[in-house]
DNA sequence: GAAGAGTATTGAATCGGTTCAAAAAAATCC
DNA sequence: GGATTTTTTTGAACCGATTCAATACTCTTC
C-alpha cells in the first residue's frame, strides 16, 4: 500500500534488518540464513516490491550486459536491409549465447546522432560504416567506449575495424563468369552517392566512388584484365542501391543495341532487384542471362532461381565484434576477412549462338 | 594521464569549482559563466574526461528513454521474420522521431527470459506474444514496468494489449475470393503446434489451435457459410510457418484429385513460400491459382506477382504501443483494430472450365 | 555607499542499489 | 565453560551523476 515507489531500503527498515541483509536476500540468497530470507522475502511481497532494480546494480557494477549496433541510417535499416539484417541476425546469435542484450542506435541527422550515441546504455559499439562513418566513428570515441567498425570505408588506420577482402571477392565473382564463357558481362554498382547513378565511366570510381564499392570494382577489373577484357569494355550502371534506382539501371542495361550475357552486381540486394526486373521482361535467369551478387543475404539463398553469390562470413564477424566488444579487446590490427563464392542457379554458360 | 576512470568530482576537484557547477558546465552550459566554463572545459580535456557518464544521468532520472521489445523466441526472430521486422520497423519509425532507443531482448529457454526480462535497461516493453505469451507477460508484469502485447491469444482481460480483428480480416480474405469466383479453396494455416501439421480436421481447429490462426479460420468459415460452402468442404493444411513445412502442405494439396483454384493463406510469409512452389511447379499465378495472404508484410508489395492480402495497420500499431509505454499510459480495454484488404496481382477470377 | 535585484556558485541530498571490512552471533572444539 | 572457528549481519562507503535551496558574488540605482 506503499504510496510511489518501493525502495530496498524500504523492506530493509520494514523487515526490521539491514540494507545489506536485504540486497543479499535477492542477489546472493545463499549467504543469509533461511529464517531471515523468508522473512524479508515476506514483508517484500506484502510491500509489493518487484526486487531490486537493475539500475542500482548496473550503477554499482558499471557495465550494463548490453551491445550496441549502430548506423548511420534510420531504425528501419536494421530491419530492411538485408545486409543488416544478416549481420544483425549472426549478431544476434552471439549474444544470444552469451546473455548480451542488443540496442540499436541509429541517426539521419547530425544532433540525433550525437545524442542517440551519447544515451545509448551499453558497454561498447558495434558501428555499420556504411557512409559517413567518419562522424560516427568520431562520436563513438568520444564516448571512450570500445567499439569496433565494420565495413569501414575510411583509411585511418587507428580505427579498429573488421573487414572482408572485397578485392579478391570481387575477382572470384567475375572469374566465376569468366570461367563459364561470358564475355559481355555487365555491373551493376551500389552506392550513396547521387552522381554515381546511371552510367559511371571508368575514370570516375576511383576519385568518386565510397571504398567499398570501389574495391569490388577493381576485383572486378582485375579478373577481367587477366581474360584480357579491358575496364572500357564493361558497362558500369550506378545504382542507389535501392529498388527504383536498379531497375533504371536494368533499363538502360537492357536498352543497348548489345546487351550482356551477365551481371556482376554489387549487392545481393540489386542482384535480387534485377532478377525481378528480369522476370517481369520474360527474360530467363540463368539461361538468357547469368547474375551474380555480392554479400550471401539469406533472401539469395531462397530467391528463383536461387542466387549465386559471394558470401561475407557473417557469423565470423559478428563473433570476432561481440567478443572484442565483451572483453574489451579490439584488436589493434585490422582484419580483413576472406569472403567465399557460392555457386547456386543463378550462373551457368551463355547460350551458344 | 589519469589512473582509471576520470568522473565528474575529479574534473570538478581540478577545475576548484563545485561538483554541481561542474555537472552544469555539460549539462546546463548556458547558466554557469562562460569564464568559468571554459576552465573547466579545458581541464575536462586535459584529463580525457569523455562528458558525463550516461549512468549516472538515468540512475538520477529514473528513466532511460529506450523500450524494449520482447518474444520468446531467439534474437534472430526480429531480424528475419516478415511479420516481427514489419512491426520493428514501424516501432523503429515511431522511435526515431522521438529519440527513443530500442533495446531488443528475447529468450530461447526459460532462465535466459527471465534474466533478459530484469535485465534489460528499458522504460517499459511491447511483447510479441506470438507463442508462450502467458510467461512472458508474467514475467514482464513482475518488473512492474508498463507493458502492452500485441499479438496476444490470451485470453486475461487484465493484460493490456492492442490487437486485430482477426475474424473480420480472414472473413475479408475469403470473400474477395469467393466474389472473384473461387469456390474450390483450401487454407494454409500456421501455428506452432506440431500436432497441426499436414491435414487438419475442422473440429480440431477450435480445441488445439492457438487464437491468432484459430480467429482467421472463423473468419474464414463465416464468409465461405455465406456463400453456402461448409467448412467440411475445405481442406486445412497446417504449416509450421515456416518454408519446409509449407512445401509440404502444397505439395499434399496439389497431388489430390481436384487441386484448389485459389489458397487462402493465413500470413503472406506463407504466402510467399506458396507461390515459389507454385512458380517451380509452372503453375502460374494468378492464371491457374489465385492466393491470397495475411499481414501486409513489405515483401508482399514487391513480391512477383505482387501479393493480394490483407494487412495490418503497422504504423497505427507501433504509435500506439510506443506512446502508451512511454507516456506510462497503457490502455485499460483492449483494443482491436481493423485490418485492410490489399488487392494486388496474385487474386484473380478462376480460368473458365 | 547601502539597499535591492540579478546572476553564479556551492554543498548536500538523492537516485537504488552493491560491496566489504568489521562486529555479532552461533557453532565447534578442547 | 572458555577459546576458537565459522556463519550471519551490520553499517557505511561507493557507483556517477543531477538538483535545488541557500549562499555569494555583481551590478544597478538612489
Amino acid at each position: 500500500m506503499a504510496k510511489g515507489h518501493v525502495r530496498l531500503a524500504d523492506v530493509a527498515k520494514a523487515a526490521g534488518v539491514s540494507q545489506g541483509t536485504a540486497s543479499n536476500v535477492f542477489s546472493r540468497p545463499e549467504v543469509v540464513r533461511e529464517e531471515v530470507r523468508e522473512r524479508v522475502l515476506n514483508v517484500a511481497r506484502e510491500l509489493g516490491y518487484g526486487g531490486p532494480d537493475i539500475k542500482g546494480r548496473l550503477l554499482r557494477a558499471g557495465r550494463v550486459n548490453a551491445i550496441g549496433v549502430a548506423a548511420v541510417e534510420p531504425l528501419t535499416y536494421f530491419f530492411d536491409d538485408p545486409w543488416a539484417r544478416s549481420l544483425m541476425t549472426a549478431i544476434g546469435e552471439v549474444c544470444d549465447a552469451s546473455g548480451t542484450g542488443i540496442a540499436v542506435v541509429s541517426a539521419m541527422n547530425e544532433e540525433r546522432l550525437a545524442w542517440n550515441i551519447n544515451s545509448a546504455l551499453v558497454d561498447g559499439f558495434i558501428l555499420l560504416c556504411v557512409e559517413g562513418g567518419e562522424r560516427l566513428v568520431q562520436l563513438t570515441r568520444q564516448r571512450q567506449l570500445p567499439f569496433i567498425a565494420l565495413a569501414l570505408g575510411i583509411e585511418d588506420e587507428t580505427i579498429p575495424a573488421i573487414g572482408i577482402d572485397n578485392i579478391s571477392g570481387g575477382a572470384a565473382a567475375a572469374r566465376h563468369l569468366l570461367e563459364l564463357g561470358h564475355r559481355n558481362i555487365a555491373i551493376l554498382s551500389i552506392g550513396d552517392v547521387d552522381g554515381l547513378v546511371g552510367v559511371v565511366a571508368p575514370e570516375r570510381v576511383d576519385p568518386e566512388m565510397e571504398a567499398t564499392p570501389r574495391d569490388r570494382m577493381h576485383g572486378y577489373w582485375q579478373a577481367l584484365a587477366d581474360y584480357g577484357i579491358p575496364r572500357e569494355a564493361v558497362p558500369i550502371q550506378g545504382t542507389l542501391h535501392d529498388r527504383s534506382s536498379t531497375l533504371m539501371a536494368m533499363e538502360a542495361l537492357f536498352s543497348s543495341a548489345n546487351p550482356p550475357t551477365a551481371i556482376l552486381a554489387m549487392s545481393d540486394k540489386v542482384a535480387l532487384f534485377a532478377m525481378q526486373w528480369l522476370a517481369e521482361r520474360g527474360l530467363k535467369v540463368p539461361e538468357d542471362v547469368s547474375i551474380i551478387g555480392f554479400d550471401g543475404v539469406p533472401e539469395a539463398a531462397i530467391s528463383l532461381p536461387r542466387l549465386t553469390t559471394v558470401a561475407q562470413p557473417f557469423a565470423e564477424i559478428a563473433r570476432r565484434s561481440v567478443t572484442a566488444i565483451l572483453e574489451n579487446a579490439v584488436p589493434e590490427n585490422r582484419e580483413a576477412l576472406d569472403l567465399e563464392l557460392v555457386v547456386r542457379d543463378s550462373t551457368a554458360a551463355p547460350r551458344l549462338r
